[in-house]
DNA sequence: CAGTGGTCTAGACCACTCG
DNA sequence: GAGTGGTCTAGACCACTGA
């Protein structure tokens, strides 16, 4: 998964193909899947190569595999991006709508208290304070209040917070956001969140904080998101006796309905 | 993955034994992990299966590998089960502390509204309602509003509901609660809620909406859980480019703290 | 029984990281 | 440049499935 300059390596062009062909149709849904050895033939590869691929194939959900049987060509898993959940803008554009932000603020101040959440906090002198409110097709869905660390939050100063995602501007920058744990509460609205998301002060909000970190372990950002309930929930899938995956979750926007 | 009657193989209990290295602090989180060529000395055993016992590793989160870097071992994913995030007792029993209920209203009824959320519903042609009220530690936390299709509700009527977990309990029985959705958002107290919870109506509680289904998709359960915001949370963990598993959540416990 | 996937071995080359 | 993980090969034995 790993991204490398490099060109793809035989057993992802194998998967890619294998994947396509599910999708084309060429292997039905719950049909029968080529064995490892017509796989061989087919690609010119080592076994090894052609089970790496299957691999591949299997952590997607697409087949299932058991010993002396072929695979089984599985129930098409709602293919999506873990990217959808570290991007808003990603997010949204999943939906088939429209992302925007209105940059509220931008500042580079020297970091005061030294942990404001036993979540985790960027711990350099100096941090990047992003306060956002972000749009769902033109309306106003959730306030974004992100703290950098000043190692990446530098080269966010150079960057048109109006434009778009900071999440890919900074990954396509090199940065390493690898990981993230989010924390899901709810808080009654504050001033600034009634103001832009045009809600009464003191209802509830759905309050999201995150910390995303390097894969050393490194804080490089904190947020507190705050969405409007009505137009977006956090969504999670799971299955008992699931071999490998074991959550999957997504924001889904909420449908206009619900008029209690 | 697939649980054979045989003795376990090699490369599982090469991940075995590292898990436990892990668990045991023996290689510390964000430290180095052993080079793949000395865990082939110390286990006896060809690299391929060393790798595939990494493989598992990297698949449950608990170390990140890349080309030249020895692994890393990643933040404790607090090793749960899936059970944790289906059942209110077991998640509180896994944070060490205990669980209770009180139960409210049971009560079986002519299901009335066709469909009540887009999310499903039961279509038996009665239901079972419950409401309880949840305690950790004695403290309200949460009030459970579950509707269960009567095919399963019946069993319920037979069952103390004040005496533990009806999840476990229908498992026992052999009900096929299989998948479930949750969705997650923001709204006011309502006066039962203000009451139970002992918090203002109309302030901020964290609602979970849940459909429980048969691996054949027929709708078994329907709940909406309110959570009083300060006493419980939702976290989720992901990391970018791990092969397999996308998302891990978790409902915590919050912390006695935050007194802003 | 033949065919299949699961496991394991022993070697090789390469891309990358770090001192 | 030494060490590391990612990729690939070629072969082997075994456990299980299904006709």
């Amino acid at each position: 998964m790993t991204t490398y300059s490099s060109e793809p390596t035989k057993h992802i062009l194998i998967a890619d193909t294998l994947r396509r062909d599910i999708e084309n149709g060429r292997y039905p849904v719950g049909g029968e899947f080529p064995s490892e050895a017509v796989l061989v033939k087919e690609f010119q590869a080592a076994r090894g190569t052609v089970r790496q691929a299957i691999a591949t194939l299997k952590s997607e959900g697409l087949i299932h595999t058991s010993r002396g049987r072929r695979p089984i060509v599985q129930n098409r898993p709602l293919a999506q991006s873990i990217d959808d959940f570290f991007s808003f803008s990603s997010w949204v554009r999943a939906q088939g709508k429209t992302p925007g932000q209105k940059t509220i603020e931008i500042a580079r101040r020297r970091r005061l208290q030294p942990v404001q959440d036993d979540l985790g906090y960027p711990d350099s002198e100096f941090v990047v304070h992003v306060v956002r409110l972000r749009l769902v097709d033109g309306l106003p869905t959730m306030i974004e209040r992100s703290t950098f660390d000043d190692s990446i939050g530098q080269e966010l100063m150079t960057f048109d917070t109006d434009s778009g995602s900071i999440f890919e501007f900074l990954i396509g920058q090199g940065a390493e956001l690898d990981e993230a744990t989010h924390v899901v509460d709810a808080i009654a609205a504050d001033a600034l969140d009634a103001e832009l998301l045009e809600v009464e002060q003191g209802s509830p909000v759905l309050r999201v904080r995150r910390v995303t970190t390097s894969a050393s372990q490194k804080v490089l950002e904190y947020s507190e998101d705050h969405y409007r309930p009505d137009r977006a929930s956090i969504r999670i899938q799971n299955s008992r006796h699931s071999t490998a995956p074991l959550v999957r979750a997504s924001r889904a926007a909420a449908e206009p309905s619900s008029a209690s």
